[in-house]
DNA sequence: TTATTTATGGTAAAGTTTGTTAAGAATATT
DNA sequence: AATATTCTTAACAAACTTTACCATAAATAA
């Protein structure tokens, strides 16, 4: 499914790039330079270049490229001009939270189904959403065709949940639980751990 | 202050070391080698022995490492044996659930005071903290001598309340907004933007 | 004790990524 | 028309990362 083999770290960065240039289009700018959005995202402009010339010309020499063109262009790349329905284990606070965050809407993702295996939280409504028992879940995502997780579980039971997901046809796990995820190949998995990101500033710090 | 050069990606493994350390010490577990933690963590062993050598020689041949001397070895190096005050910014659904969030306590954080600009809020108890008037921020975070800053606020007002923090003395920021953050050198920003981490994964996706 | 197994740490090699430079082409500006 | 801007492509160098390999040391087994 992979056009070409595309380094993951040129892919990693596309989304950045997308975000800055959805910022510059409610701002009405019509165009803009690989050495503007780079100062925008702290890249170099040569880089930006190069990445973008992976996966075709976009530019226009002399103009620089079309904000709304390029966004669509990188929204088609990464496969967000369509919207993946996301589903969300765990409605702690971080879920809580989860379940009623307004960014994922016009970025190409929205929160289906939440999940819970707390009696206590099992058919409560949490903004428009009830929350389910984790026992239908692995039925209820299969049915529902469902690629993409957000685990909000505490650690020790993150990795019973992933088995699950997976089980279930998920394909990309988004994770906030605070721990390594083992996942066979082909399923994708990304980490938030804001410990993690607090601890890779500290070794800089005076 | 940093005694060698050490590379950043390597130093942005550690803390998924130590996380995963700190778990095994709980197992109680006395020896680990190479091998299993990266088994545990997604790594090459070879990787690892290699980042941790860069620090010191930190383990045994024939036995592998000492759990616990070495998660408090990385604890060191990271600065995390000694717990940094932070600074939370914008009390909404994510500054709610981060003021709460119980993950910090044992990994060198502590939710020291939390800030927003809304009336409404301001005054108001969320769990141990009152939230404070985002106007009294600079000065109190300068008198508390705060290093370390989560922000929560909207892409709108991250860049403002972002420089604020900056002159008020703060030197990383892990940032929840979803934009790109400009800030001079010397000064630390993380990312944390789950629409990001989404789309990082959807490229992949069939 | 001796041989075998396990596992680190360092060196070397291989691979990847980034940065630089340059040439060429298209567009915009003066 | 001349000049400046900016992309695309290519080539190369430099820096950085990862992997492979091996000597060595500790633990274990015979």
């Amino acid at each position: 499914m992979k056009k070409r083999d595309i380094p993951d770290i040129i892919v990693s960065r596309l989304p950045v790039y997308l975000r800055a240039l959805r910022r510059m289009q409610t701002q009405k700018q019509p165009t803009t330079s690989s050495q503007e959005l780079g100062e925008q995202v702290g890249i170099s402009a040569a880089q930006i270049r190069k990445d973008l010339s992976q996966f075709g010309e976009f530019g226009k020499q002399g103009t620089g490229y079309n904000i709304a063109f390029l966004a669509d262009k990188l929204s088609e790349i990464l496969q967000v001009e369509r919207v993946w329905d996301v589903a969300l284990v765990g409605m702690g606070d971080m879920g809580h939270a989860l379940a009623r965050y307004q960014g994922f809407s016009d970025r190409g993702f929205r929160v289906a189904m939440v999940f819970d295996n707390s009696p206590s939280k099992i058919g409560m409504q949490v903004d428009k959403f009830v929350i389910r028992d984790t026992h239908e879940m692995g039925k209820a995502i299969r049915e529902a065709g469902i690629k993409v997780a957000m685990v909000c579980v505490p650690a020790a039971v993150a990795q019973e949940v992933t088995a699950q997901l997976v089980e279930a046809g998920v394909k990309a796990i988004l994770n906030y639980a605070p721990i390594s995820l083992t996942v066979p190949a082909g399923i994708r998995v990304q980490y938030i751990d804001p410990s993690i990101g607090l601890q890779r500033m500290t070794y800089y710090l005076d």
